[in-house]
DNA sequence: CTAAACTCTGGACCATAGTCCAGAGTCAAT
DNA sequence: ATTGACTCTGGACTATGGTCCAGAGTTTAG
């Protein structure tokens, strides 16, 4: 098997070394084998599955999420898979409302400030001075 | 003047005591003073910060970008204030923009995942372990 | 006066995802 | 063979925002 080293995998997938050395200390991506030296060999398997956690990450999961999905994956579990995706989505569903509601009001706070003149005339300090508790 | 303790004031704001010693540690947040025991006493002006805190929090903003809010709120600095604000605001519909883009990408895929049966033909898994390098 | 409730300090620890370092050893090309 | 590039380890450190703890001391209500 054609086996690679560590440099050639983080440049071919395009994340840091010191990150491919994190990933095993967390358990997420052991390489393939060893030389007597020890330096690590990745093959064809560790690649893609780099390849992996770098899309997870790129679809909001947490190395976590993606260790579970991995795992799934393994198990070849469509259904438990789907379930995750689906769990992950509602998750990013809030929080986008999330941030339109923060959005909204630094709109409606900056569009409302004159950029000028007397402190007390500004309404973004005063939506953060408000004496009102909410 | 009147004062009250610290779990009054966090009581009071919707804070854990807890977070507000943290805010003192990192010196967001002094007590306006102490009892001879070393009890913390806080005022109105303490009081108008924390919600301050609070709220700044609410919006996005990071504890450090409130801090800077709380300095220029301070200079009265209105200008200075709707930059800031100005920057968040931009952040935010950055953020926003990519949770959505994600948000679609799981959306098909799990639209287009029957639930069930080979795993082959689960398009979740498929997005994830492409061959292509992108 | 006593008992319950509150508060003090300083440091450790949590999660998340890395990032950097020194000092030693190894590999590859010339 | 030598040089330059690469890699090793393990632990410390970064940033963010808390959260918890023990053991001692203080305040307050009954």
């Amino acid at each position: 098997m054609k086996t690679i080293g560590i440099g050639q995998l983080a440049k071919e997938v395009g994340v840091p070394i010191d990150t491919v050395r994190h990933y095993e200390r967390i358990g997420l991506l052991q390489p393939a084998t060893r030389l007597a030296s020890g330096y690590r060999r990745y093959g064809e398997a560790e690649q893609k599955r780099l390849r992996f956690i770098r899309r997870g990450k790129a679809l909001g999961f947490t190395l976590d999420e993606i260790d579970e999905l991995l795992a799934l994956s393994a198990g070849r579990n469509v259904q438990s898979i789907r379930k995750s995706a689906s769990a992950r989505l509602t998750d990013i569903e809030r929080r986008i409302e999330e941030l339109n509601r923060v959005r909204d009001s630094l709109r409606q706070l900056i569009a409302a400030c004159p950029g000028h003149g007397r402190a007390e005339a500004c309404p973004i300090l005063n939506a953060l001075s408000e004496d009102a508790k909410p």
